[in-house]
Formats: C-alpha cells, sequence, structure tokens
DNA sequence: TAGTGTGAATTTCTTCACAGCG
DNA sequence: CGCTGTGAAGAAATTCACACTA
C-alpha cells in the first residue's frame, strides 16, 4: 500500500519470475559501458514487450527519468536488492548422481553468485571424496553444513522415489529453500520455499506445441513467464 | 469450436504446463493397479486444485464418469495424444561440455520417451567419441542428424555467447523444437517452437521468496506453471 | 450419492493509451 | 520531444458453486 516507493509491497509472482531477464540483461548492458536504458531496450534485449517492462520496473519504485530512461547501476542495485541477492547464498547439493554432479561442474551457478559449498550422498563410496572442488559429505553432516551456510538453497538431484525423504532431511537441517529436479511432488512446511524444475515436462511441452506448429505461443520461460 | 470431444482446439497455455503433471501421477497410478481416479486424488498427487484438474481435463474431453472418476488408461491415452507422445521424439544435445554431458547420462530424458540421438560439439578433440554410448559429432552432421531423426528436439547446453548461433544452424538444419539452457535470448522464427529454462534464475526467483519467507506463493512448476 | 462438467464470479496478468515530466 | 509511469480496458487463468448424472 505504501506509496512511499522504497518498499514496494506485493510484487506480482509473474513481475518476480521476470525480474532475473532483466538483471541478465543490465549487467550486460553495463559491461558493454552503456549508463542509461530505455525499457524499448529492455524490451528487445529480453524478449519481454516494452508495457511490461515499464510496469515491472514500476513495482521497484520510480527510477527512470522521463525522456530519457533509467541508469543501469541504479536498476540493477535496486533488483540485486530486491532478489536478496546482495548477500551471498550459497548451494547445497543432495544427490551426486549423474544430475548432481552435472550441476556442481556447471559454471552456471556459483557465476551468478550461487557458489556450491557442499555435496550431500548416501552412498560410502562417494562421501569424502571431492568432486570439482566440492566436497561430497554424508547426510549426518547436515546440519553442520547447513550452520556454515547460513541461508543456504538446497538443490534435490536425487531420484524420485527419495524425494520427499530428501526434503524432509533438508528442512529439518534448518533449509527454507529448496530447488527440486525430482519430478515428483514434495511436500513442506509452510514457511519453506519449495520451486520444481522436470527438464522431462519441457521436452513433453515442447512436444505438445511442436505436434500443432503453434509455436511462439509456446515461447515461454520455464515454466512461468 | 467444435463441441464434438474427439480433438478439442485451443488447449490454455497454463493448461498444457500440467498435463505432464497429471501423465506422471497416472503413470504411476497405473503401476499401482489402481483402474479409476478422482479428480481430489489427482489433485492430491499432483498439488493442483481439484477443480483446476477438471477444468483442465476437460479440455481434453469429456473422459470422466460422474460419481465414479476417471479411467486412469484412457487419461493416459487421451493426453499422450494430445502431449504428442504416442510417436517417440528423439533429442540432440548441442553442447558437450559440462551441462551437455550431464544431461546425455541423466536417465530422465529417456525414461521418459525422448532417446538422446546425438551430440554436437564443435571441439575436434571431442567429435567421435561417444558418451554415455552416444556418439559426438560435428556441426557439419547436423543435417544428417536431423534427417535420420525426424521431429527430433534440440537442446543447447552451450555457453551463452554462442547460443544464438547455435540455434541458427539447429533450424538451418531441420529442427524445430528447441530447448535452451543457455542463458540467453535467442530468436527463432515463427514455425519455431522455443522453450527457455535457466537454471540459475530459478535460484534468483527462490532468493526472492526466501528473503521475505512468503513461502508457499513461491511454489510454482518452473517453468513455467 | 459421490464426483464430473461447466457457467459465472473473481483474481491475476497483459496490453493499451496517454497524461506528465525532464 | 521522448520516454516514463500508470489508470483503465482487455485477456487469461483460477476458483466457486451447483446442476446433473452414472
Amino acid at each position: 500500500m505504501g506509496t512511499n516507493g522504497r518498499f514496494h509491497r506485493d510484487i506480482p509472482e509473474a513481475t518476480v519470475a521476470r525480474l532475473p531477464l532483466y538483471l541478465r540483461s543490465l549487467i550486460s548492458l553495463a559491461g558493454a559501458g552503456d549508463d542509461t536504458v530505455s525499457s524499448a531496450e529492455l524490451a528487445t534485449s529480453t524478449g519481454v514487450n516494452a508495457a511490461k517492462v515499464r510496469k515491472d520496473l514500476s513495482y521497484l519504485g520510480s527510477f527512470g527519468t522521463r525522456g530519457v530512461g533509467y541508469d543501469v547501476e541504479r536498476l540493477i542495485f535496486e533488483m540485486s536488492r530486491q532478489l536478496g541477492l546482495t548477500t551471498e547464498r550459497s548451494v547445497v547439493i543432495a544427490g551426486a548422481g549423474n544430475l548432481g554432479q552435472a550441476l556442481v561442474k556447471y559454471r552456471g551457478f556459483s557465476d551468478r553468485g550461487f557458489p556450491v559449498a557442499a555435496m550431500i550422498d548416501i552412498d560410502p563410496a562417494k562421501t569424502g571424496s571431492e568432486i570439482s572442488g566440492v566436497l561430497v559429505s554424508s547426510p549426518s553432516s547436515l546440519p553442520e553444513v547447513v550452520a556454515a551456510n547460513p541461508g543456504c538453497i538446497g538443490i534435490v538431484a536425487t531420484p524420485a522415489e527419495v524425494a520427499q525423504a530428501v526434503v524432509d532431511r533438508l528442512v529439518e537441517a534448518g533449509i527454507t529453500s529448496i530447488l527440486n529436479f525430482a519430478p515428483s511432488l514434495v511436500v513442506v512446511p509452510d514457511f519453506v520455499v519449495l520451486r520444481q524444475v522436470d527438464l522431462a515436462l519441457e521436452l513433453q511441452v515442447l512436444s505438445f506445441y511442436a505436434e500443432r506448429n503453434l509455436a511462439g505461443v509456446a515461447e515461454a520461460l520455464h515454466s512461468i513467464d
């Protein structure tokens, strides 16, 4: 309600899902030396239409200058703040199978401010070893890991059958943000934030649109958009 | 328009994104020997509310029986048909780096009907080798690969900088469905269906909700939902 | 009677269009 | 003049609630 602008409450979900998109673009603009950007430019560089860009940005406050555009650095700052990216948040990957190993080796997380602090696996053949410089620990060491990485995000990269049990242990150990890659429903207490990513589901959705060639309709960002 | 039921046109996007969820659940129910299921049961097993389940299923046609529920096998059949899963669709992964290698080794795709037919990489040190039984070919062999796998889906697992160029080559080679894991905007012609999955973006969205602990609000299926 | 199918109400998201300001 | 910021219109998605029927 507060019209004060410093802290605009309740940013719509759809907008939140697009903020990282703008941020990505802004960082690249900043790298290219641009210091202002218009909603139209952000629109072409993100694939979101200009009116939507303006409305989305307006939820952060009024940081634009009429006739000019937005200050790139300022927007990066405000957006990072809203996204909670000012404090680095590390990641704990549960499951050192194919997907888990891939995710540790993948640069994408650490490059964008989410370093992998640890991996967890039940297999005693794996625990104690390092993958890509990250130690694989047994589930029993979860509480210590969480204590050493406050506010960390748990990533579930285990088979679907054990996903719920794994999530329960993560929550028990104090993790309150979870990204689940296992294709199964998991339930969490109210105070835990959960997101699901199902890679095969994406292929099935593609398959649907491929069948009828309604391209463009399917162009959506993961799941949300 | 057609009230005939055999082929309900224009299923809403939001519904399409949930069909794979129902399918996953139905397959597991079928495996457990259930032959009917109610919207309430599907609701609890997918995390979607019951009214939404019924509305979604109604887009496929009227396959339920009042007072009883839905026939599991029938629903699986109709849903698979709508999703275009009756003909197997293979996948070509562009980029044999960490993410690409992870995806080939990952069972999730082939287990759910999307076998990996080939990998493509420019690095001559990689081409010719096999990863997880899949041959890594050079980009020049793309046309043959596509010809050998009609209707295949292209997966882009390359660095962001080259994603657009890679997508262009895929399209040129005849691929019309693309799943892009590179965190960058890519543009495709109208007849090509594109979906984006940005893993770090998911973490950023989690970070947003973690910051304000508005849990539950964030519970959404990637992707889109 | 138990559970579907669906119009109608509601909420959320998108798009339009333009007043207002630098 | 150019571009933001935003009310208001419009579209899409969700939820309600209940008539209907196997």
